[in-house]
DNA sequence: ATAATTGCAAAACGTTTGCAGTAAA
DNA sequence: TTTACTGCAAACGTTTTGCAATTAT
């Protein structure tokens, strides 16, 4: 990739991500931003982000819907029926004992994705919650 | 749900998927039926594996691409960022361990995905692979 | 006869891309 | 001045959906 420079929109767009809590999709924040640059472009979100993923900037976390991370040191993802977020679970550290166990067939990893899925916190709480999967 | 009726077309769709080693994608299952049935849709191929997926009979692979497993059983997946395809680390057993871990914080877990990304035995061999991420 | 299921085609959805204009270096 | 970057709008690939016809019960 070529020598990038400076962009207003790249910098808002990184610290959109790297502010928010909740693991925004391109159009999250799109949408956050819409207000203060009426004349940014959903194109231009995605051009950026998916640059800093490449970069290392930022993480991927793929999914029917992408999310982005502004966190890009290895760790584990909690993705809830009930309201649909993702959050991080930071009690359950990276285990890179993993990735050479898996490699015994031969196959070469670079990295693991770990990602429960249930009720987050919240959810879990209010009783009669209507799973939206 | 409402009570169903046996449909030609899902039998065979789910034929397809269990007898699949390659976790298809819909439309791979489509391909894979359409000589034999030229009526099929591709509507009809998504609809059932919907359907099959909800009642337990498959499960479902996400990413970018949506892909299905005739092994419901817990297990964990390779995806290779050279070839694209998606196949079983049978090494790896499924860790109910780390779902109680995991509810520490108060979430409510009902299962956990563990993929590993790298490269396959079959494009580890072959040097100078040009991944495809 | 009833209603689950189909094929078809259109639409919805998330995402990418071509292009001419704008702005950072 | 150069060329990375933008906004825009059109295109893309995947998935869903409305509908009238079909088919299992």
């Amino acid at each position: 990739m070529q020598r990038q420079r400076f962009s207003h929109q790249r910098e808002e767009i990184y610290q959109t991500v790297m502010k928010s809590h909740s693991h925004p999709t391109a159009e999250m924040v799109y949408q956050h931003l819409k207000p203060f640059m009426p004349r940014l472009s959903l194109g231009t979100v995605y051009r950026n982000l998916h640059q800093m993923a490449q970069e290392g900037g930022l993480k991927e976390i793929a999914g029917p819907v992408t999310r982005f991370d502004g966190n890009t040191t290895p760790h584990t993802h909690l993705r809830c029926i009930c309201c649909g977020g993702v959050s991080d679970l930071e009690e359950l550290a990276y285990d890179a004992a993993l990735d050479r166990l898996a490699e015994q067939n031969g196959a070469v990893i670079i990295e693991h994705h770990l990602t429960f899925v249930g009720f987050c916190p919240a959810c879990a709480g209010k009783k009669g919650n209507s799973s939206q999967l």
